[in-house]
DNA sequence: TATGTCCTTTTTTTT
DNA sequence: AAAGGACATA
């Protein structure tokens, strides 16, 4: 397990003695360090794996752990390990301590959507702007751990007051549909620990060593989960880079690196320095830029790597340009040195900056893979079967029960629905519970009770059957009576009819398989549904694609190639973030972005772009200037169009080899 | 009262 | 492009 690892990396493996952070640079190996850890731990000492978790940021990170660990382990040894991420470990403790806390174990999981749903009905604005900073308040307290008399009293204006009381009224209403939004998965497992100090020593007895990556990016609230469930002798491996810390607006202190010292004295402290990844202009680059930032630890990665090509610095027309030179050079690189699709990353600021990207690569008949974006679960096709597996499984879940009522059509809208939403409340009860009330007869005309009545029996009917018969089953039938094939092609073109249909084939095969793989009944799938994406599961690594992501999503991976677009002022660094502690998250994220790449590095502008109506001039971002030294090149003149075109040819003359013509 | 059509607006990053 | 809102229609 200690075989082909440098002197730091085979210390931070072995070392058992007291709480350790190991402060790992970008491709210095640290997920290297964490699954021979585990490997080591389970081997060498004896450990069983049902005491040992490993903590990541993101479940992809979570499922290739699992991967990687499962190398190293047979799956005898890896059996019962827990690798996920704070989130879902907090899910499984409140699954199971759910009845302490005042839920029951069917409880529902939110997503951002349903929950600023929520918050919308209580505090009563027609802004969406107001809404969404009221959201991200209520979301730092929580984070913070404070409730809503703390957050009152702390309140610095009448403002902020206001949504304090909002989110008194917002967690009311949580408890009474049953529902928790992400931020409680972490909040209620703390305050659970705190209060109970048996449910604590349980859990702490269960989980006996803990491993947390990307440590920077813990906010206070998973810091003190980690701790609680660490115990006093700190049992802990966190690994962690100040300098990729990029999560701060969702509420991540990297005080919490300082903190660590303070709360554990003997807290040890190993340095990986080496780096793996990248060609040594590259890494240059990166020192160069990340320099200007004021940073707990000056460290200066290293490479024994070549020199690599000069990292390229690309000014274009406008975004549509850069799209086609993206696409061009992708194509004729890809065709030069006979690679594959698969070794080239699109990295960028925005969600949004992707789609001029895709129709580039659609129009070179590029394959791509998007990944970050918005999650397979996120479509609307997707969360309207899984508004029917929510209520099936708590239907207590108001927020479910309104989507699946009203989708497909049934006779179901808003007057009615309000109508219900006021009896409910009246009588403190959900939309389910009160349609089968005797009072519901006289607050609603049977013209609008009875289709009300016929949905809340089906529903039964299928929460009966989901209990007895397989998942898969139950899915068909519910498919089938809500004829929601039928449904999509009269409300879509055909074109997007199908490739949603598509999705939930894939989604309910996916269920069954998950079914009857591991003996779960609908209901139990249905709870931890809102946790996982289908597109995470997938081995999205086999497919030949050129990846498109965003910074964000794109840390802790590699690309052989990497296009980092839209490097310009007010894009990268962001608009709202031109100065101070944003604005060094900012240059954090450019590092991470120029971190990524092994081999080439190309960074693209814009000299102008669409505002709205308008064309409005760009500027290239400062990081271009922290970065350049005459390393750097400036790329020769613009491709004219006739190398699209021969691009094209060779394309062509590529697939035939390919094919053995 | 439910639903369909046309119009506007939208953008930071995610568990 | 796509989602949400205002207005029109059955």
């Amino acid at each position: 397990m200690l075989a082909n690892l440098n002197s730091p990396q085979r210390e931070a493996v072995k070392y058992l003695d007291g709480p350790l952070l190991v402060l790992a640079g970008a491709g210095s190996g640290k997920t290297r360090v964490i699954t021979r850890k585990i490997a080591y731990l389970v081997r060498d000492c004896g450990f069983d794996a049902r005491h040992i978790a490993a903590i990541t940021f993101t479940n992809k990170a979570a499922r290739e752990m699992r991967e990687r660990v499962g190398e190293l382990l047979d799956s005898r040894q890896a059996k019962g390990m827990t690798i996920s991420t704070f989130h879902s470990l907090g899910l499984s403790i409140l699954r199971q301590e759910a009845k302490a806390i005042g839920y029951k174990p069917q409880f529902s999981v939110l997503d951002a959507a349903d929950a600023q749903g929520i918050l919308s009905d209580i505090i009563k604005t027609t802004d969406k702007a107001t809404l969404r900073r009221a959201a991200a308040l209520i979301s730092n307290w929580k984070n913070a751990l404070l409730t809503p008399d703390g957050a009152e009293k702390q309140a610095e204006n009448e403002a902020e007051a206001q949504v304090a009381r909002a989110y008194h009224s917002y967690q009311a209403t949580l408890k009474a549909y049953q529902a928790m939004d992400f931020d409680d998965l972490i909040r209620l497992p703390v305050d659970l620990f705190r209060a109970d100090g048996e449910a604590r020593a349980r859990w702490q007895g269960r989980l006996r060593y803990l491993l947390v990556d990307e440590y920077q990016d813990t906010n206070g609230a998973q810091y003190e989960l980690m701790k609680l469930l660490a115990g006093s002798m700190g049992r802990f491996t966190a690994v962690g880079d100040d300098d990729q810390a990029i999560y701060a607006w969702r509420g991540a202190d990297v005080e919490n690196l300082r903190r660590l010292g303070e709360d554990y004295p003997t807290l040890k402290l190993i340095p990986l320095t080496q780096n793996y990844r990248s060609s040594r202009r590259i890494l240059e680059a990166a020192n160069r830029v990340i320099r200007h930032n004021s940073r707990l630890t000056d460290k200066n990665l290293w490479s024994e790597l070549g020199h690599g090509d000069p990292i390229q610095v690309v000014d274009c027309k406008d975004d549509r340009h850069e799209a086609e030179t993206v696409a061009v050079r992708i194509d004729a690189h890809r065709f030069q040195s006979r690679g594959r699709f698969a070794d080239y990353a699109v990295l960028y600021r925005g969600n949004h900056q992707a789609r001029v990207i895709e129709e580039a690569l659609r129009a070179a008949k590029i394959p791509y893979i998007l990944s970050g974006g918005q999650s397979f679960f996120d479509r609307a096709e997707i969360k309207d079967i899984t508004a029917y597996l929510r209520l099936i499984a708590n239907p207590d879940d108001d927020p479910a029960f309104i989507r699946a009522a009203t989708t497909p059509r049934r006779g179901i809208g808003p007057s009615t629905l309000e109508r219900l939403g006021h009896y409910a409340a009246e009588r403190h009860a959900s939309l389910f519970a009160a349609l089968f009330e005797e009072g519901a007869k006289a607050a609603l005309p049977g013209k609008q009770l009875h289709p009300l009545q016929e949905f809340g029996e089906f529903i039964n009917r299928l929460a009966f059957s989901a209990q007895r018969e397989p998942a898969g089953a139950v899915l068909d039938d519910l498919l089938g009576a809500i004829r929601y094939e039928t449904w999509l092609y009269d409300s879509e073109d055909e074109r997007a009819a199908r490739s949603k249909w598509e999705n939930v084939r894939d989604f309910v095969d996916w269920l069954s398989r998950k079914g009857s793989d591991e003996g779960k009944s609908l209901i139990e799938l249905a709870q931890t549904v809102a946790l996982m994406s289908l597109l995470e599961g997938r081995d999205e690594a086999e497919v030949d694609a050129v990846r498109l992501s965003t910074l964000h999503a794109a840390k802790g991976l590699e690309y052989p190639h990497v296009f980092l677009i839209g490097v310009e002022e007010e894009i990268l660094p962001h608009r709202e973030c031109l100065e101070g502690s944003r604005l060094e998250e900012e240059r954090r994220l450019m590092y991470v972005g120029i971190t990524r790449a092994q081999r080439g590095l190309t960074l693209t502008w814009c000299k102008r772009r669409k505002r709205g109506q308008e064309w409005l001039p760009c500027t290239p971002s400062r990081f271009l200037a922290e970065l350049a030294d005459g390393d750097s090149r400036r790329a020769g003149p613009e491709l004219a169009p006739e190398d699209a075109k021969a691009a094209g040819k060779r394309r062509l003359a590529d697939l035939k080899a390919m094919l053995g013509g």
